[in-house]
DNA sequence: TCTATAATAGTAATCATTACTAATAGTCAG
DNA sequence: CTGACTATTAGTAATGATTACTATTATAGA
């Protein structure tokens, strides 16, 4: 049932939001059998479990390999309309294993930028402008003195 | 000080690991001023923070752009000896900017894999094939009879 | 029906991070 | 130097996602 919830959602849900959508069709189904089982899922390899830098773990029905595009504002994930195989990542790959002493598994691409949503939040906050400046400022570190 | 730390270590410590090392310069030093000094630090471009697919946020020295290989059991990070601007995913973003509704600002890609010592640990484990068979049975769901 | 095993609900514990507050350090005019 | 004002800190409490634990419930087989 949570492998349903987890498949029929075209999003990336948290696992909260599986819980809750969980609840409705078993309304007596616990917090821990949802992580457990998405644990026993993702490692069974019938779903993905993504960690975006963001504090949640959200999951994935798609298990074919694709890369997201992560909202840095509100964590929100898409799927990025990009091939893996349209790259030359895997040649990295390759690359890696040869210049280092690590054994290379395999690679996580993310893009970060604002869901739609989020871009037009962006627009309509006037601080953005004195932020900028004051970083600006800070980076100088009044090495070349203040002016005015 | 604590910006010193950082860029003393070539390694990408976690935020405890710092505190330690900041202790032993300050020992009156709490975790908060940690946190909250690391915080502005990156904000402002001096260091970076890292959040890769674990628990703990890592904080790196070198703000230059630049890969990681991280390892999948102990979560630490190497630099990958890959220059960023040898590949294509700069394209991509231009590609993602007009094929999705997203703002784009960046991208975050790092290699999985093992690290030399737990390379070495893991050849040690005999119980590796069993799981590894476990799984393959586990997926193969039984649709097709079993084949002793 | 009885028994053995596996999975669950509910709750407690964990642990990195963040928020809060009283105390301390720094600045500067007088 | 003193006092007043501001910024930063130490120490601690709170948060929130995840994990661990345990008594209970479901399941399957003899």
């Amino acid at each position: 049932m949570i492998l349903e919830v987890v498949q029929e959602s075209h999003t990336h849900l948290t696992a909260d939001e599986i819980y809750e959508r969980a609840r409705k069709k078993l309304p007596r189904i616990s917090m821990g059998t949802v992580y457990r089982n998405l644990d026993i899922l993702a490692s069974c390899g019938f779903i993905k479990k993504l960690q975006p830098g963001y504090a949640q773990m959200r999951f994935d029905g798609n298990t074919k390999d694709h890369y997201h595009v992560v909202c840095m504002r509100c964590g929100k994930i898409g799927d990025a309309p990009i091939e893996p195989s349209d790259n030359t990542i895997q040649n990295l790959e390759n690359v890696l294993g040869k210049l280092t002493r690590y054994g290379i598994f395999g690679h996580n691409l993310e893009f970060l930028g604002l869901c739609p949503n989020c871009m037009e939040r962006e627009r309509d906050l006037p601080e953005n402008e004195q932020i900028n400046q004051i970083m600006m400022e800070v980076k100088d570190d009044g090495t070349q003195g203040e002016s005015n």
